[in-house]
DNA sequence: ATACTTGCAAATCGTTTGCAATACC
DNA sequence: GGTATTGCAAACGATTTGCAAGTAT
């Protein structure tokens, strides 16, 4: 298991985030902050592991999440705020299953192992997927990303 | 383009479809024929394109079809024919967009590109895209398919 | 002061379900 | 005849929207 080492010693700790959405032309709001909080420093102790750094969440469950740390926001600003992170580039969406949308923190190169039976979704670590070839794209588009899910099922 | 060729002097059209069905293990109702029949069938003259044949419809599509060849069916009707064509391995479900659910025609390994601007799905001819290699699936769980969506934007 | 954000509740979308009527074997 | 299948309309879950009230710069 890889740690990523980080270091939180910053005095004002709500800094970095403040930095981070600014630079994303998004108003620091009580609420960005918080979900950006828990969505990019859950754990918040400096040294995380990447399963807790890597987080895949839905709408609901970072609401719930919210509530449970007595953070007031409505279902449908995260739903807003997940959108605009996602255009700014601080996450990912990923679609695995009609009718329910995941949001990934990590937003670099890489792919996913979907749990079926219950509904996970985890990383694929570094690059051990890779393709050997990928066709052109046809006339006129461009490839705007490739996305691999690997689907698994309890043995 | 590839051209597929097959047999269609058969006297009785439905033949070929009722006996299809019947080794799935579905009574070949009205509804499901004719649904079959839009499926499987289009065109209908005995030389079909690959891209007529390999079909990629939502539930909507398929009940609008339906309409259009003046075969009454339900809505709820075109969603439980569609599940019951997927269990039965006549159908291969694919998820690209949260909200919509696509089922194509072409149950064979392959792999697809998907046309955001205008939400159109296409496979990847034959075997274009390989995977080099393929991570082990975690423990307890095996790998039940490999999907790869290759996202197109307009250039 | 002004433009951007939020919360609420209602609206929307695709899909599923309960159940009485109907069709297949 | 008995069971599987259908249609309808209502129920559903996730997501989006309109708009008035609140907040950041």
């Amino acid at each position: 298991m890889t740690l990523i080492l980080r270091s939180m010693t910053d005095a004002r700790p709500y800094t970095r985030l403040i930095d981070r959405l600014k630079a994303s032309g998004l108003r620091p709001t009580r609420q960005r902050l918080a979900l950006a909080k828990l969505l990019f420093d859950a754990g918040g102790d400096g040294v995380q592991a990447a399963a807790v750094r890597n987080r895949h969440v839905t709408a609901e469950q970072l609401h719930g999440e919210a509530m449970a740390a007595d953070v007031r926001v409505s279902l449908a600003t995260v739903y807003n705020t997940l959108h605009q992170f996602t255009e700014a580039g601080l996450l990912r969406e990923v679609v695995v299953e009609s009718g329910r949308s995941y949001f990934d923190t990590n937003v670099d190169d890489h792919h996913h192992f979907y749990f079926e039976d219950t509904g996970r979704l985890q990383d694929i670590p570094g690059d051990s997927v890779r393709l050997a070839e990928i066709p052109e794209a046809p006339q006129g588009a461009e490839i705007e990303r490739v996305d691999v899910i690997i689907r698994l099922r309890d043995r």
